[in-house]
DNA sequence: ATAATCCCTAGTTAATAACTAGGGATTATT
DNA sequence: AATAATCCCTAGTTATTAACTAGGGATTAT
């Protein structure tokens, strides 16, 4: 039960663009950089991002990516379904979706996985790209705080 | 973010054995057709279950397995880390171990999946082979009850 | 005019899932 | 003792997918 790297590059770019979110707009180039990922690879997953309206892009010199709301108005539940086409362990339990389910053994296992599947979406619907920013300012703090030796 | 046909087919066999729990083994060959699952991959599945010590099994004729401890005592959360190596949507973030991690942005993501992470064993780990037999039972009633018409 | 950017699509590679196949070992039943 | 039913083991096979790489075209600030 693994996520694959659209779900979590997806997710490293939206939070790259949120931590650094403003007037100007990030080129691809920069995010791949700084989230140590292919720039190719990524440009193709943000294409999905910015189908689905999630991101605004800036054409030509000076170009780049902006988040198309403010990262309060973002969940990381929002990005993953985008990026992985749905959150379900699996797809018997996709959101939205009528399922064919003749063995009553079989619901009971779909039971778990529901109630599977309702535990993840509560995690990802009520985390913010701006509850991340936060915490990752948290941690900076923190790491300023307490950090003796570092190698330079 | 799927689950394999390991952990589904896993929980299935152990669900079929719950089921059917009593003194006399089951042959693999009735919970595959049960189950509507190949025997012989069946047979793999139950071999990591076999050595992890959740069913016992009797060898020759009126052979079969036997789960190893009482349904009320073998979670889903059990079966599923057995089957599927560890329960962690992301590497990162499985259970007892360390984790090199440098960058803190990568971090926050971390967090993320840690708190999804918790959140599935909460729910897999307090859910029973015996809830399952339990809520069978009732799904078979409540269909029983309400049943109208059906192909026979 | 140039360089920096976004945009698009078609490969490629490696890994993995999900089996299939088949033969050996054990044991209850006849 | 023979047979059939079972578990047990390992080595393929196939198809799919993930995770990119590559490269060229369109747009626009400087």
């Amino acid at each position: 039960m693994k996520l694959s790297t659209k779900g979590r590059y997806g997710l490293k770019a939206m939070f790259d663009l949120a931590l650094h979110y403003g007037d100007i707009p990030i080129p691809l180039k920069v995010v791949a950089e700084r989230q140590c990922v292919s720039e190719n690879y990524l440009e193709q997953l943000i294409a999905v991002l910015r189908k689905a309206g999630m991101v605004n892009s800036v054409r030509g010199a000076q170009g780049g990516y902006v988040l198309a709301k403010k990262p309060e108005q973002i969940t990381v539940g929002d990005i993953i379904r985008v990026m992985e086409g749905s959150i379900a362990p699996l797809d018997c339990v996709k959101e939205g979706e009528a399922v064919d389910c003749i063995q009553f053994e079989h619901c009971v296992s779909r039971n778990v996985w529901l109630r599977v599947r309702d535990s993840i979406t509560d995690v990802l619907d009520t985390t913010t790209l701006a509850d991340m920013c936060r915490e990752a300012e948290g941690l900076k703090n923190k790491e300023q705080g307490t950090r003796k030796t570092l190698e330079p």
